[in-house]
DNA sequence: CGTGTGACCGGCG
DNA sequence: ACGCCGGCCACAC
């Protein structure tokens, strides 16, 4: 579905969007990472914003993208301003078994899961 | 077609 | 130590 035509014609070269979507479904349950870290895998590890541009339309991508998983460097839930409801993000993760206080993931050096160092291509 | 923006990060003052 | 500013790429208007 989402006829939004992201690059109008089949091309194999798939939108960074997808790239970013689909390193964020790999994102083992019970993890979280960061722009910078998934923006590094992707190669640009200078420009996180596209990476968080890229979680703009998350909620646009198929299938949906666990954008719940995804924090800045600090750990703290920045994006959660951008789900349904603010707490919506929170939920979901704790759900997962990752605490959340304060909007910032506990312990979260610790669950951080890195894309170049899990996936190393 | 050109400009602006964007859920960030890192360096510099 | 804190605050500000620049930067990178892609998409929307």
């Amino acid at each position: 579905m989402t006829k939004t035509t992201i690059t109008t014609n089949k091309n194999k070269s798939y939108s960074f969007f997808e790239n970013v979507h689909e390193v964020v479904r790999l994102i083992p349950k019970g993890r979280v990472t960061t722009y910078g870290a998934i923006a590094k895998y992707l190669g640009v590890k200078m420009s996180a914003r596209m990476v968080g541009w890229a979680m703009n339309i998350a909620h646009t991508a198929t299938p949906k993208v666990p954008a719940q998983r995804v924090v800045n460097r600090n750990g703290m839930l920045t994006g959660k301003i951008h789900f349904s409801t603010p707490t919506k993000m929170e939920e979901l993760l704790k759900k997962e078994g990752i605490n959340v206080i304060e909007d910032k993931v506990v312990d979260f050096k610790n669950i951080f899961w890195d894309p170049s160092a899990e996936l190393k291509w």
